[in-house]
Parts: C-alpha cells; structure tokens; sequence
DNA sequence: TGAATTTGACCGAC
DNA sequence: GTCGGTCAAATTCA
C-alpha cells in the first residue's frame, strides 16, 4: 500500500509539475503536452495497479481521467446523464457500504477519493458513448444531395469558446476502443473532422439537452496519434442542463429578489436534489450555496464529480496560484461536505425517491426531457 | 416517428 | 488558400 500512495504522489507531482510549467512558460505544444499527460496517466495507472481494484471497478474501467487544465471550476464535468448517473453510483456503492466514513484511515479516504468515479469513470462495455444513444451507424453509401440552400450561420470564431477544459482520456482497451469515452453526460454528435497532421479524426459534440435546456457544452474527443488508448478529450462551455430544473422553453420570469439575484445560468450547477450550487465569478474560487429552500443536502453533481476525483493538489488553492485560471476550491458548507462530497452525492441518488425510473428523475422531476413526450 | 449518427458542404479565422 | 468548427440532409435505429 505504501508503495501505491508513493506512486500517487509521484503522480502528483507530476501533475503539479505540468501545471506549474503551464503556468510559467505558457507551454503550448500540443505533442509535448500530451507526452506529459502520458506519462501522468502511466503513474495513475500504475498505482491503480498496485491498489488491485479496492473499490470493485472492474477491469474495463479507465482510471480517472487527467486534467490538462481546467480553467473553469466545475467545468464540463460532472455528471447529469442517465447512464452517468448509474455508473456512477455503482461506483459509489462501495463507499457507502460499512461504516462512518471517518473510521477509515485517512490515506484510504484519500485513495478512495482519487480512484472514486471520475466523470470518466466507466464500468460496462457498453457505456462508452452509450451515453449518446442508438450506437454508431454506418451510413451507406449517401445517395445524392441536393445543394443545401444559402442561408445565414451562426458567426464562428475558430479558437475563442471561451471556457475549456482539455483532459487526457484512457480508452478501455478491450471490446470495441473505437467508442468514445464517456463522461456521464448525454452527448449528440455533430460533426467529424480529419485534422491535419493527427491519423484520428476529431468528433465534435454538444449536449444533448442543448435544445431544451439551451446547454452550451461542447466537447471534442480525438484520438492521440501516439497512444491509440488515449483520447484527448476538450470541454467548451459549461453544462446549464443542470442548472435549471425548468427548460428554458418554459422558464417562468423571475418574481423574486432571490430569483432577480440568481447567476446567469452558466454560473449556476445543481444538485440532483434540486439544490443549488453558486459558482463564484471566473477567477474566484468556487463558492457552494445550498438552496435554503430544499431541505436535501447541498449538492452539485458537477463540483462533487467534478472536482472529487481530481487531485486535491490541482484543485487546492495552492494550485492555482498566480494562474489565470479559475481555481476550483469547495470551502466547506459543513464538514461534511468537504470531508465526503462522494457520500453526499451518493446519499442524494440514493434517496431521491426515484423509482424504477433514472437518475434524471431525480434531477428534473417536474419536468423530465419532455421530447420524449 | 423521433432521435441519433454520418458526412459533405459551408463559413470564418488565420 | 488552408484549416477547424458547424450545419443540415440523408440515413439508420429503436
């Protein structure tokens, strides 16, 4: 076991190493970048291979995912699929098993958080890029098409989404590794590109509630030239599907102060409980605020996913320091939310009163995805 | 029938 | 002109 934390904390350093270096000479080559994450990767997996599976993940589970960078706290990670929902809490299950929390030593919390469900996390073959439904089709040969009509676009400025948050993806490498990874959101396809220079092509992606919700996120997964096991997987915006439990199409003008003071959505996460989370401004620390009015506890599964798995060291305020990237810090709305944010997830899944139906119900239960309708 | 993927075309940035 | 990102018709699937 000593011989695993040594490895993680090699890990670590390594990843502090990368940030630090980022942060100082601006390093942008994508080649040297993604050598670095590789390497990253490889301690993590070594630990985890020295760890034997504690938490009963199976084999095709990829370790957690890396970041790259993150500039924007709770990101696009998280959780808010259905599938993602699942595989997520099946992971947490072994964590809420047998006893206080605080009776485990602490390095053991502290592995069980670094190996817990990272947004990447997987647990069945079929939940990479099950999570977009219906599976690749291989179209036939396209008959002709006729001349789409000129037509006005939306205007593009290649380079400036804003947000992003870059992050190296192990791929499962047994079964069909073709299949992207998946994050435990929904995601449509939207497009394929060949890139220059790189042998994979790169797929573009937005959520799958961007209709409904208005959802902005965005992602690109491309394959490594170097690592046909590793995806690069590059988040755009952030998730608003989760924000609201009211579609945009039918969002109620605010009549409250407290809805006159409400974020915008993008800064804004939420609790599948319905509990709001307030995300500080860019460059300020994250700041959690549990909804007064829900008596379930505070809890997002965007910064409890998102951030939980990830390395204290990136996530801390040490950091970010001197970075002009948002740092994710969650301060402690109780103890125990600092403490466990994994169990707090978990204890909301478990008890949102679903029943039979998914995760999601839980999440947006007044409305569900009313498409399906 | 609705939703998802595929893929060539289009558009804007460089 | 090239390239990356997006659109949308065609197609497939549940």
């Amino acid at each position: 076991m000593d011989d695993a934390v040594l490895q993680i904390e090699d890990a670590f350093g390594l990843a502090r190493e990368l940030m630090a270096e980022l942060q100082t000479t601006q390093q942008n080559d994508p080649a040297y970048l993604a050598r670095r994450c590789q390497r990253i990767a490889q301690a993590y997996l070594a630990a985890r291979r020295m760890l034997g599976h504690p938490h009963g993940a199976d084999d095709l589970s990829p370790p957690a995912a890396l970041p790259l960078h993150h500039p924007f706290g709770s990101g696009g990670d998280g959780s808010g699929g259905n599938h993602g929902h699942l595989q997520q809490l099946e992971l947490l299950r072994p964590f809420l098993g047998g006893g206080a929390p605080s009776s485990a030593p602490f390095h053991h919390q502290h592995l069980g958080r670094l190996l817990e469900p990272s947004p990447f996390n997987t647990t069945s073959p079929d939940i990479f890029g099950a999570g977009t439904s219906g599976g690749p089709v291989r179209r036939q040969a396209s008959s002709s098409r006729s001349s789409p009509p000129v037509q006005l676009r939306q205007h593009r400025r290649r380079g400036e989404s804003g947000e992003r948050m870059t992050m190296m993806v192990p791929v499962q490498r047994t079964g069909n590794t073709d299949l992207p990874p998946d994050d435990g959101y929904t995601w449509r396809k939207y497009g394929q590109k060949d890139i220059l220079g790189s042998r994979y092509p790169r797929s573009y992606y937005r959520c799958t509630h961007k209709n409904y919700y208005g959802c902005e996120a965005k992602k690109k997964v491309q394959r490594l030239d170097d690592d046909p096991f590793m995806y690069e997987v590059t988040y755009c915006g952030n998730h608003t599907c989760l924000t609201s439990t009211t579609p945009l199409l039918t969002l109620p003008a605010p009549t409250t102060a407290t809805a006159a003071a409400s974020p915008p959505a993008s800064m804004l996460t939420n609790s599948p409980t319905g509990s709001a989370a307030i995300l500080a401004g860019h460059g300020q620390d994250l700041v959690m605020a549990p909804a007064a009015e829900h008596p379930t506890p505070a809890l997002s599964t965007a910064i409890q996913l998102g951030i939980s798995w990830m390395p204290s060291a990136l996530v801390g305020p040490s950091a970010g320091e001197g970075s002009s990237s948002a740092q994710v810090n969650v301060p402690a709305a109780s103890g125990r939310d600092t403490e466990f944010p994994v169990m707090d997830l978990a204890d909301a899944m478990f008890n949102s009163g679903s029943s039979g139906g998914s995760s999601m119900d839980g999440i947006f239960p007044a409305h569900h995805d009313q498409r399906d309708s």
